[in-house]
RNA sequence: GCAGAGGUGGCGGAGUGGUCAAACGCAUCAGACUGUAAAUCUGACUCCUUCGGGAUACACAGGUUCAAAUCCUGUCCUCUGCA
């Protein structure tokens, strides 16, 4: 697993498999975007299919047919989405949440130990302590508080990862940390230096990574990247427009996923060397232009911008997959233009 | 030919005297989406507007009424039964 270091000084865009799956993609396909790494999902995973389940079948990776890199996601940020913004029953407390899963009304419980329990079953390589993520425009005391109550979940995780499994050492498996402090730079450089003193393979930059304006918090990403090692994870999580991945690059970050490359391509957005294309607009009804001139995916090398845009208007299911093929594509040259200049 | 039912915006389809420029759905036209409750969501969708409104509109032509998509008369058309 000696391949897992180089994750530490290249650049990689993870999609998001949220549940285990790159939405539209069969797993060859995802492999021949060029992705090399995918983000899944701990608490949807936690549900559905349940990590026992998923450990029997042998993880997510033989599930899946998968031979790249599988990070998952602790959960901190759903519980923050569905659990604190009331979206779905559940609590939160110095422990971990609790919560009903509004689909079947089953209660689970996610705690630090238990998040890095899932992730084991999941068979993941690359595992993310929970965190006690919050809406970004926060007073100053609660971004505090939930500083220190991400601190000591990731203690106890990196506790629970060593103990019970022999940490990194004994599973091959790496162990990175999210950094929280909402919009305040100096809470989010003593979040991220407290967290280096207690040592893990990655520090990833948590929470909201743009503002209201929509532009990217840069301050707040360089309070965080100023007070890591250079030869770790440095995962900008939910980052984010082509743009956003090159700034964040450009100030030390490495590790890339955002969920606007799948499901913008499933609504019609496509990136392209030429700027943004709207697949849906009328404007492409007789183009017969591939969507980038540039790329040599499946859906540039074979289709036009009008087939696409019949497709996408009538329903067909394969135009979305072709249209994720190439924003992920997009997105797999974008970073690997990045990757000889790793800092 | 006789007897019933009916003709509403691009389409389907509510509404049966005022609160109707007309519910709702579809289609159309835009926009949004950043550790995915997302094949989702938002807005526009007669014309003009100084965004306060204004002008035409519910097959067509008349009429009743302070007021009509809604009531009456005629015309045209459609559907269903019976011949």
């Amino acid at each position: 697993m000696n391949d897992l270091n180089r994750l530490k000084n290249e650049y990689f865009f993870m999609p998001d498999a949220t549940r285990g799956a790159v939405r539209y993609l069969t797993t060859k396909q995802l492999k021949e975007t060029g992705t090399e790494a995918i983000v899944t999902n701990t608490l949807h995973l936690l549900i559905h299919p349940g990590p026992d389940i998923i450990q029997k079948l042998g993880g997510i990776k033989k599930m899946m047919g998968w031979d790249g890199i599988v990070l998952t996601d602790s959960g901190g940020f759903q519980v923050f989405s569905l659990i604190h913004s009331k979206k779905w029953q559940g609590s939160i407390d110095e422990d971990g949440a609790k919560f009903k899963s509004p689909r079947e009304g089953n209660t689970y419980e996610l705690t630090p130990e238990s998040s890095i329990d899932i992730q084991m079953k999941i068979g993941s390589d690359v595992l993310v302590t929970l965190d006690d993520c919050r809406k970004s425009d926060l007073e100053k005391e609660e971004a505090q508080e939930s500083v220190e109550r991400t601190i000591k979940w990731a203690k106890r995780c990196k506790d629970h990862f060593e103990k019970e499994y022999g940490g990194t050492k004994k599973t091959g498996k790496l162990l990175t940390c999210v950094v929280q402090g909402a919009n305040y730079p100096d809470l989010r450089a003593r979040c991220a230096k407290e967290l280096v003193s207690i040592g893990f393979d990655g520090y990833n930059f948590g929470g909201f990574v743009v503002d209201n304006d929509q532009k990217l918090v840069i301050d707040e990403m360089s309070a965080v990247i100023g007070n890591i090692p250079k030869d770790t994870i440095r995962y900008a999580m939910g980052v984010g427009k082509p743009e956003d991945i090159l700034e964040a690059a450009r100030i030390g970050y490495n590790l890339f996923d955002t969920v606007l490359v799948t499901r913008n391509a499933r609504h019609g957005t496509l990136y392209t060397s030429q700027g943004i294309v709207k697949i849906n607009n009328s404007s492409m009804a007789l183009d017969e232009k591939p969507v980038d001139q540039n790329c040599d995916c499946e859906c540039c090398s074979n289709y036009s911008r009008a087939y696409l845009h019949h497709m996408m208007k009538n329903g067909e299911a394969v135009a979305q997959t072709l249209a994720t093929i190439h924003n992920l594509t997009y997105y797999q040259k974008l970073i690997k233009g990045l990757t000889p200049v790793c800092p």
